[in-house]
DNA sequence: TGTCCTTCAATACATATGTACCTAAAATAT
DNA sequence: ATATTTTAGGTACATATGTATTGAAGGACA
């Protein structure tokens, strides 16, 4: 089934693979990956590739070179223009406030806006008064680390921040050193998007 | 634009490459190219290729399998205009490289979009990658001191800047200690447009 | 007509690359 | 503890694949 946990090894190649096609816009050979990876011997990374295919996260075409893909999570989104969002503390996540601009093509993905209040993000450059574009993240197991989510946190209210998972507990953390990471197991956290964008009216 | 026109082969080939692209999410081989146009031979392919990438239309890396990519242009959107120095330096700013998918609302406005080199408006929360939305300026009289504007300096190319007014003189402020403001006579200067959203794609 | 460019064929070649096999250490689970 | 899985190193191999070369045929155009 797709979406099963991945070890370390697993994460950090899928994590460099992203990065890879993001900006190459094509596939890595193996050799490249055993490089990047630090590897001196390709079988390893043969291992994790096949972990990877398995566990559903990506896919190729036997024999050919550099045909690897990602499988992309399927969004099905619920289209909620909602507004409020959290600094770093407890925060409300209802009332739609105002709608953005920018419907026709965001709200194909299922966007949905928050309006950031305080500066605990401050450090990966959303403000104070930004608006974020998120997407609707069905599947929380297959997030990358480092992604910033929007998280309901139970007692905590909903906030936004950098995803990291580690092992069965996930942690929370601030781009703001005034913040304390929260640490909590993955049952315990709703993961409700991810960060499509950064949108600041001036 | 890739601009120079294609023969019936080489226009043939592009837009299988088109096809295959978009369904297969990878580059062919110049092997599967050759069987999809029923040749029984690798040149005519490579030389195909090889007048596809002369004119723009593609592009690969040299002896790496599958690396094709097509050199995409226009889309609907506000255009980018290219990318602007926030450091202070020179930097281009002629032809449109890619759009921003947003059409609608913002092109109403004449809005244009430029991509941030640098850190010097990092202290905006403006960080190097960002994309920022700009609103033409006629008038740079009419400007509030402190607006973020993108001004062509003579010698320094354009960049991206706190604007002030002092007198007859203009000066250009960056957003971090590293840069140095730059006074200047407030005809030297050409004002492009004012900041009117900041967008940061992840 | 004849020149130039494109296209095609056929072949050759070096290497980039996926894959397999074996062993051992390390991590994880039981 | 033991068993199982994952990771790593090393090596080997078949072939997928980009590229070079040579020659010839077709088309466009003056």
């Amino acid at each position: 089934m797709p979406g099963e946990s991945l070890t370390n090894a697993q994460q950090e190649l899928y994590d460099w693979l992203v990065d890879f096609i993001e900006d190459q816009h094509h596939s890595p050979s193996i050799r490249q990956m055993m490089q990047a990876m630090g590897l001196r011997s390709p079988a390893p990374i043969q291992s994790r590739l096949r972990h990877l295919q398995e566990k559903g996260w990506i896919k190729w075409q036997e024999g050919q070179a550099r045909t690897l893909q990602l499988v992309e999570e399927r969004i099905s989104g619920v289209p909620v223009l909602g507004a409020i969002a959290a600094g770093g503390l407890v925060e409300t996540f209802d009332d739609v406030q105002e709608t953005l601009d920018m419907d026709s093509v965001l709200q194909l993905k299922g966007l949905f806006a928050l309006t950031v209040n305080g500066d605990s993000m401050i450090n990966s450059y959303i403000a104070d008064g930004d608006m974020v574009l998120m997407e609707p993240v069905n599947d929380p197991s297959r997030l990358r680390n480092g992604t910033v989510v929007s998280a309901m946190v139970p007692g905590l209210g909903t906030t936004l921040k950098h995803f990291f998972r580690d092992g069965s507990l996930v942690r929370l953390e601030a781009a703001n050193p005034d913040y304390e990471p929260i640490e909590i197991d993955a049952e315990q956290v709703c993961v409700q998007g991810k960060l499509a964008a950064v949108w600041r009216k001036t």
